[in-house]
DNA sequence: GCCCACCCGTAC
DNA sequence: GACGTACGGGTGGGCC
């Protein structure tokens, strides 16, 4: 015998009504209101534990007029309008009952209370019993020995024998009952002077209202009086407060069944409105439960060849390559760990060797066997920093395909400002697992191991370890990943085919002319050495010029220069800036200002760079991190590729040494101002997109505009000022920002602004309107679906609120122009031929750098350019320039 | 010898 | 306090 079906329905908005008057009025940091919501959500909370049914439904009334309003127009006229601290808590207060995986309902043209009565009864009669969570009267109507009340504010549940006890009449004369009372909150009119006691008592004297009605003239004293001047208007009042039982509904009740909650969402809501116990009840239920771990040591060919089995049948395996160096170009396999399901996962060791190592599969076997499958693009992958294998693989000979899911791409996608996303924290972060570190087992600093000097009984657990936990984070990960179509999209189209282009260009590395920046190197020793002698001259005596304190000792202590601007620690500043005002009066900051940037130069370019050029392919191979920059920007490191010198005659001889090998040019593309082309398409302000659609040179437009002149008027310092305005908007620059960019006074440089906004309104309309999107929605995002989150859009601390209204303004262009240039990459990693010695070599930001063989200059110059100009639909032209030349320096 | 915070400067 | 995103070199102090 199966057990009846239970619904529960839930009057939501009887409910955010009393917890509003009943809750002290909490406010989170951000000044939003939330009592309400703390109250729906915890009376809630406790019905799912008083009452743990499979079917359930949360009812709340919809904006707008009802029947009920078609019928009386004084209906709910005397009602004041909705407290202002309540109405913007009745959108989140949806957005967290769905997230809690109830079924919510909102129908408009009816009222709440139809809705459960529908609802009810439909149960009722398809065999449910049903609970009605209510803290409104009117609902009694409704009871029957199917269907009770229950007011989960004070747990008394009302049976029909109940309704009669607290009502003086059965159910199914309440509706009389209130007609003959009305409700003076909802103006239905009753008779006056008819309360309760008096209804109850006509009720049971002439057990109707229509016997009441009929008997009217019976009725004594003023309450008769009352009642036969009421008798018109009763058919109406009856027809008020009768429930709707017919309205019609998207769902039946039994479709109306408890979803699994979305913990990632319901985390992101707790946080928001501080409801800290419940964040951390949903923080620690966010955690997939552990699972035993299984891990194996394959050490022969038979147990190899039942992991590779598996491996072939699996929809998906998570892999991952131990090596014996950090360095992709130069790391050699020594082992390969494989999961197919949580808790279990194998480590095949393949290059350990230290006294008394076990006898092992050779490289050649364990990687002859699998590497079919690592190319076969039909077996999907999951890894963590697929990029890396990838290369490791290549060094191999193996062309590893079928690069699907990176964990740390699927946390870098969910939440860019995440600070990191490197597998231990990941593990930590949302499997609440402490992983074995690197460290923990090879060591630090100069004694540390290889990976192949290390003890198999501590390696194997390690790199088991590493599949097991890459395949259950991709598992978390992914489920909160998949279904979001704009991040799932993002990251099947765009970061993960990433990986394979990234990968390449780094692999293909740049050539360095070595003897060149060593000349340099030389020169600039030099140059620098004459500069320290006249400086400790200046000084009167000797100090360490590479020293900012010992700077600030001489100029402001000893000297008694003035102090102009602090460090944030409250320093005095040595910066350029700083310096260059001071070289205007004195000669020893114009010393420093010079010795510091050749200093630079050539500890940061001229010495380092030669000897990052790697001595097996005579090349520098940097590392481009895809999951750093929190816009979606790449990042480039060791070295940084993304920051050689450009401005300055001495900072481009640097660029002289990136040379073309013989038989080779190298082509540089870039895209022409592309984040103020963003920016004008974001904001479809007119006179910008016009601007860029006639092709004019658009800080001399905005100088002609801002000015007030003909663009051919326009001076070389006011095209200077305007292309200062205009970095200074996609940056959230204030008026003060730019006055000190400029030298001019705060008034001056607001009045530049104005003026600017003045002509480009839009402009304006777009970054208050960005602002206005990021505090409702928590985040921004990129033409391409990138999120940024911004936590502290809403702080109350200006410094914070500030910083994330500027961050707000800015990621949308930066990002935007991240994904574009990653979309035009993809396209050209698949267009551009490889067999000529053509090949992309590097990427900043805006800018793509092509190796190219010379007979294929013409043909991949269009394709660059085509490429890039058509990786985005705009509302206004992208524009790439291109350069040619036998150096870095020449083809700009 | 190693690590880290700080200051500073390079790029887009 | 006031301009977004990065990386990295040198100093100088603390720690082992």
């Amino acid at each position: 015998m199966s057990k009846q079906r239970l619904l529960v329905l839930v009057d939501g908005s009887s409910y955010l009504f009393r917890a509003y008057h009943a809750l002290p009025k909490f406010t989170n940091q951000a000044g939003e209101p939330t009592g309400a919501i703390y109250g729906v959500v915890n009376m809630l909370k406790k019905l799912r534990v008083d009452y743990p049914s499979e079917y359930l439904g949360v009812i709340f009334d919809a904006r707008g007029k009802t029947f009920r309003d078609e019928m009386y127009a004084e209906y709910k006229a005397n009602r004041p309008p909705m407290p202002e601290d309540l109405s913007p808590q009745i959108e989140p207060l949806h957005e967290v009952v769905k997230a809690l995986g109830m079924p919510l309902l909102v129908v408009p043209g009816v009222e709440a209370d139809d809705v459960i009565g529908t609802l009810a009864t439909q149960a009722r009669d398809a065999g449910f019993k049903v609970v009605i969570s209510t803290g409104d009267k009117d609902i009694a109507q409704l009871v029957d020995e199917n269907v009770t009340l229950v007011n989960t504010m004070d747990d008394k549940t009302l049976d029909p024998a109940g309704v009669q006890e607290k009502f003086g009449v059965p159910p199914e004369l309440i509706v009389d009952y209130l007609t003959l009372i009305g409700d003076t909150v909802d103006n239905v009119p009753g008779v006056p002077k008819v309360g309760p006691k008096t209804a109850a008592k006509w009720l049971v004297q002439y057990g109707s209202l229509d016997a009441i009605i009929e008997n009217a003239h019976e009725v004594k004293g003023k309450v008769g009086e009352n009642l036969r001047a009421a008798l018109d208007q009763l058919p109406l009042s009856r027809d008020l407060v009768t429930l709707r039982c017919d309205v019609e509904l998207e769902h039946a009740p039994d479709a109306l069944t408890m979803g699994e909650p979305d913990l990632p969402k319901l985390k992101e809501f707790f946080a928001r409105f501080e409801f800290n116990t419940w964040l951390s009840e949903a923080t620690a239920a966010d955690v997939p439960e552990p699972v035993e771990a299984h891990y194996e040591v394959v050490l022969d060919e038979n147990h190899y060849d039942q992991w590779l089995q598996r491996l072939r049948e699996a929809d998906a395996f998570a892999f991952d390559t131990e090596t014996t160096s950090l360095e992709y170009v130069d790391a050699v396999v020594v082992g390969i760990s494989f999961a197919i399901e949580p808790g279990h996962a194998a480590y095949v060791p393949c290059g350990h060797d230290y006294p008394g190592a076990p006898t092992q599969l050779s490289r050649e076997v364990v990687l002859g066997k699998i590497k079919d499958l690592l190319e076969d693009p039909d077996h999907p992958k999951i890894g963590q920093n697929l990029k890396y294998d990838m290369s490791v693989l290549a060094n191999h000979g193996i062309t590893l395909r079928g690069v699907r899911y990176d964990t740390m791409l699927e946390s870098y996608v969910l939440d860019s400002t995440a600070t990191r996303h490197d597998m231990d924290s990941l593990a930590l972060k949302f499997l609440r697992r402490k992983t074995i570190h690197f460290e923990d087992i090879a060591g630090k600093g100069a004694k540390q191991l290889t990976f192949n000097q290390i003890a198999l009984d501590e390696a194997a657990p390690y790199a088991a370890e590493d599949a097991d936990v890459t395949l259950q984070l991709h598992q978390h990960l992914w489920k909160n990943l998949a279904g979001d179509e704009p991040l799932e999209r993002l990251f099947n189209e765009l970061e993960m085919p990433l990986v394979e282009v990234l990968s390449a260009v780094e692999r293909n590395g740049v050539r360095v002319d070595v003897d060149m920046l060593k000349a340099q190197s030389r020169e600039l020793a030099q140059r620098l050495k004459t500069l320290e002698s006249e400086a400790h001259e200046l000084a009167g005596g000797p100090f360490n010029l590479g020293s900012p304190r010992q700077i600030q000792e001489i100029l402001y202590d000893k000297q008694g220069l003035p102090v102009l601007a602090k460090t944030p620690k409250g320093q005095p500043s040595t910066a350029e800036s700083v310096l260059q005002e001071l070289a205007e009066n004195y000669e020893l900051p114009r010393v420093i200002l010079e010795h510091r940037a050749l200093a630079k130069l050539r500890s940061t370019y001229t010495d380092a760079l030669p000897a990052c050029v790697n001595e097996r392919t005579g090349r520098v191979h940097t590392s481009y991190r895809q999951a750093v920059a929190s816009t979606g920007r790449l990042s480039s490191s060791e070295p940084n590729l993304q920051n050689i010198p450009i401005r300055t005659p001495e900072g481009r001889k640097i660029r002289q040494a990136f040379v073309a090998p013989p038989g080779t040019v190298l082509l540089a593309a870039d895209y022409s101002q592309i984040e103020l082309r963003i920016m004008a398409h974001l904001s479809q302000d007119a006179g910008l997109c016009s601007a860029f659609a006639n092709g004019q040179d658009i800080h001399r437009a905005t100088a002609a505009e801002v000015f007030g002149l003909a663009p051919d008027d326009v001076t070389g310092e006011q095209r200077r000022r305007a292309k200062a305005i205009n970095f200074g908007l996609i940056y959230g620059m204030s008026a003060f920002g730019l006055g000190k960019q400029l030298g001019i006074d705060r008034a001056e440089a607001q009045d530049y602004v104005d003026r600017y906004f003045e002509r480009y309104p839009g402009v304006r309309t777009y970054m208050e309107q960005t602002k206005e999107s990021a505090r409702e929605r928590g985040f921004v995002e990129t033409v391409f679906g990138r999120r940024l989150h911004l936590p502290e859009i809403k702080a109350r601390n200006f410094q914070r609120r500030s910083y994330a209204e500027r961050t707000a303004i800015n990621a949308p262009m930066q990002g935007t122009a991240a994904d574009i240039i990653k979309r035009a990459m993809i396209k050209l990693h698949r267009r551009v031929p490889t067999d000529a010695g053509t090949q992309m070599i590097m990427q900043v930001h805006d800018e793509l750098v092509f190796e190219v063989a010379e007979a294929e200059l013409e043909s991949l110059k269009s394709m660059v350019v085509e490429e890039m100009t058509q990786a985005a639909e705009l509302s206004v032209p992208l524009v790439v320039d291109v350069g040619v030349g036998s150096n870095w320096d020449e083809a700009h």
